[in-house]
DNA sequence: ATTTTCCCCTGCCGGC
DNA sequence: TGCCGGCAGGGGAAAA
């Protein structure tokens, strides 16, 4: 599942390869995709127009265009972006569309549960921020990212830490594998109430989403599910989870068996005394 | 205002 | 062998 990790991967890919190229023909093969607008009408907005920059903010991707405009891509479950330098040659699978370049090369968006989305914003930049403000919150591998602002986003917060950090207009990008390992890291339980965390919680919670998603980063993300980066290459941060996936096997840390539950809907992994449970429990 | 639930979508897996 | 229910999960809308 692509979070902040995987989608900072593929930009950085793309970051080097289509800035600068000028959009010949758009195919849109699932109207789904850029719902509620008619693929004619995003296809028409597009071609002809030239790629200035490849952003993210939190999981979204961000293909900035010459004339104020950003195509914005979310991958969500299982999209992927497949950059070639040719014409595509083997036909993927969930093919959904597929952009061509002015120097030949080819980027297509495959997606098999059909869940990503990809959309025009416009606007001066400013008016740009403002529309991504209300949608994601601070970038924690941002400076602006301080144990004092994680302090302040979870201050009050009654619901599970878990829950709160899955929350994107809070924290920009974490996703349930990253938050699975970052709680573990510091030592938190899933269910602890977000702002029941003492000072020395929140410094060791705060060290920990960072160093996690630097560390997915360095990896190229993790290839658990489907996720290929823009070349279709796996990442290899797989092999570094040491909570997610991994219930009953021993912890890397104190060899308690992991534990799975469900915390918000979502499948979760501890280690139930690196990370003691909560009161009442 | 914040928190929780539901829903979308398809492949996969365990059970019978 | 094959059918079927349940599960997986990002995020947005709807409900609590």
């Amino acid at each position: 599942m692509p979070e902040l990790p995987e989608v900072e991967t593929i930009r950085a890919q793309l970051a080097e390869r289509i800035p600068g190229r000028t959009l010949t023909a758009v195919e849109v093969f699932d109207p789904k995709l850029v719902s509620p607008e008619e693929p004619e009408d995003v296809v028409a907005r597009l071609v002809g127009r030239r790629i200035a920059s490849v952003g993210r903010r939190g999981k979204y991707l961000l293909i900035g265009l010459d004339g104020d405009e950003t195509l914005a891509v979310h991958l969500r479950m299982t999209g992927r972006l497949h950059w070639t330098p040719g014409a595509p040659t083997e036909e993927e699978r969930f093919l959904r569309a597929r952009f061509h370049l002015d120097d030949g090369s080819t980027m297509t968006f495959g997606d098999m549960r059909r869940f990503g989305r990809a959309w025009i914003v416009s606007g001066a930049p400013d008016e740009v921020e403002d529309y991504w403000r209300a949608r994601v919150g601070v970038e924690p591998l941002s400076p602006r990212f301080t144990a004092r602002v994680l302090e302040g986003l979870l201050d009050g917060r009654r619901g599970p830490i878990k829950a709160v950090l899955l929350n994107q207009a809070l924290v920009a990008g974490l996703g349930n594998m990253y938050v699975d390992e970052a709680l573990y890291q510091a030592g938190v339980h899933p269910l602890r109430a977000a702002g029941s965390l003492d000072p020395v919680e929140l410094r060791r919670l705060h060290r920990a989403i960072r160093d996690r998603l630097a560390a997915a980063v360095e990896a190229g993300g993790a290839s658990i599910d489907s996720y290929r980066d823009s070349l279709g290459e796996k990442g290899t941060m797989q092999d570094l989870l040491r909570v997610h996936l991994h219930a009953g096997e021993p912890c890397p840390r104190c060899r308690t068996t992991i534990v799975k539950t469900r915390v918000a809907q979502r499948g979760t992994y501890f280690c139930p005394r690196c990370q003691p449970a909560p009161p009442p429990w």
